[in-house]
DNA sequence: TAATATCCTACCAATTTAGTAGGGGATATT
DNA sequence: AATATCCCCTACTAAATTGGTAGGATATTA
């Protein structure tokens, strides 16, 4: 399951792509909008900053802005920066791989089921953009 | 991801598997035969057992033991009675469905990539059963 | 009735989640 | 230069979840 912050980082990134391009937007305008807690929104975008997702500007007529067009921020990078890995479990994650202990991964059936279901999973949420995602009601 | 004691039940139901028609097998046996911890794995079977995936008997000669063949037992039911739902959202989720508060699911784009992941994964976890994995090395 | 083995209730420490509080620092305007 | 604006950073906290442990109750067999 995706957390809570998850959820909050998919809102806020939609508003900034519907406003892609109109500059700087407030956290305040998007915690209003969007319905987030404007201290726990502020935590969230600096990490998408920190991601290089989004770019920022202080002092007045400040805010964040995409750094990039909506087409090209996949839902797979996303949630690997807020949520963590994709992977199921942590032997068969590409970004976050951690060795099983007591277990051979050569001859592991559970490793090998998780290795599809990763590749099915990615091959959706790397391909799909916050572009799909805002304009999917079309 | 998984967690550790979804882990330990694959690794549990694994070695019933292995051993599937031979009678009941102690906790204390797949305790020691996959290195999962006594108490917590009593637990874990019980679980197992109220989803009526494993069937018990009390008192000397006593155990747990499949309650059908390692063919019919698929991992999607595995995860969904130790895990919790496979979904990423509460709202796509099939057998734990929450609706979301502020989000009209009928035009909400994040919804519909979380449908469209659901499935792939579900197609997978569904299809593969515990004799898959058990006999996944060879 | 004694031994065996699961079942049940309750507890516990560590970690994660979902925030809040408050001030610091950069920037723009007056 | 002063001030208002707005992001940035550190620290704290309550509640929930995770990963267990302890101990006795209950059922079964010999």
């Amino acid at each position: 399951m995706l957390s809570k912050k998850t959820r909050y980082a998919f809102r806020a990134l939609s508003y900034l792509g519907e406003n892609y391009g109109k500059g700087p937007i407030l956290i305040s305008d998007i915690s209003k909008a969007k319905k987030i807690p404007l201290k726990f929104l502020e935590n969230i975008l600096n990490e998408l900053k920190k991601a290089d997702l989004l770019e920022s500007k202080k002092g007045k007529g400040g805010g964040y802005s995409l750094k990039v067009s909506p087409k090209k921020i996949n839902l797979a990078t996303v949630i690997r920066v807020i949520n963590g890995p994709i992977a199921l479990l942590p032997c068969v994650s590409l970004n976050f791989y951690e060795r099983c202990e007591d277990c051979d991964e050569t001859y592991c059936g559970i490793r090998k089921v998780m290795t599809i279901t990763r590749d099915a999973t990615l091959k959706i949420l790397e391909k799909k953009t916050l572009h799909d995602i805002i304009f999917a009601s079309i």
